[in-house]
DNA sequence: ACAAGGTCATTGCACCTGCTACGAAATTGC
DNA sequence: GCAATTTCGTAGCAGGTGCAATGACCTTGT
């Protein structure tokens, strides 16, 4: 036996960045795959989309900014959803380094759909948790009001 | 212009499962990138790691269960930590098919040292978020009841 | 005893990600 | 006015991930 320098006592169940990881798993999933096997849309896929919903017009820049993606996730997002026909871009004629980005007539089409389920699913979170879902968000709103 | 079908009012920054998707990135992303530069170390391999280091010596399938992660992925971050001389690979002569992994001295040495990190990581992270911290432990507690 | 079925861990494949470098366009500084 | 720098979006590359299939081993039922 070799010996061994003792271990802090540590559990992993108790690592808030853990937990947290577990939650937002587990939180996305279930819609996640819905949306994957219904319209073959990822997960960065569906966050450009729901900005172009909600937002209209907008650049890769101005999508990186508020979606907590990289730019290049963007890019490629955008990509691949030019690629089936959701979205599409027009140049701007003010600055030509940006794209914009909307959604086509297919992509609202889609995202009519979309969105509903993603906000049956937010309902039923939020009835699932009761009261814990106010807990939840109040310390949510102090991790991210720096970040968000 | 062709007519567009209206979309529901959506807000992706209220979307709980976006929330903390952009939590646990933003709480995991600091210490992970310091225990890269400094071991080497994905999040996958550090979760076996601190399971290894609570829990000694397991299987691929103990593994799976206890720490959100799926059987492959433990196999492939159990196979990258062997090939980096932090764990070790016994076979189980009570059932064959199972494998005793465990941390090796190399391994142990490390943990010494990374568990203190992550220690003070939560620490820091509790006192940042003061009395929203109870709140979000609470939340989450509900969350996860049924997962972990 | 042994075939059928289940469990455990690994791997091949295709795809996705993260990083960095790049070219094009705009802005800044002289 | 023009070189140097910055900003914007994209793409190459290496490596990581998700899924399904595989092989080795154990268990069950007859």
């Amino acid at each position: 036996m070799t010996d061994t320098p003792p271990l802090p006592d540590f559990d992993l169940y108790g690592f808030t960045p853990y937990r947290l990881a577990v939650a937002a798993k587990h939180t996305s999933e279930q819609l996640a795959r819905q949306y994957r096997d219904r319209f073959g849309i990822s997960i960065p896929e569906w966050r450009v989309l729901v900005h172009l919903a909600h937002s209209g017009n907008t650049s890769v820049r101005d999508i990186e900014a508020r979606v907590a993606m990289e730019k290049y996730e963007v890019s490629r997002a955008a990509k691949r959803l030019r690629e089936a026909g959701l979205i599409e871009r027009k140049e701007n004629p003010e600055d030509r380094r940006l794209i914009i980005l909307s959604l086509t007539a297919d992509g609202q089409k889609m995202m009519a759909e979309l969105l509903p389920m993603a906000k049956a699913h937010q309902a039923e979170l939020e009835k699932r948790l009761g009261d814990a879902f106010k807990h939840l968000e109040a310390g949510l709103e102090a991790l991210l009001k720096d970040v968000m």
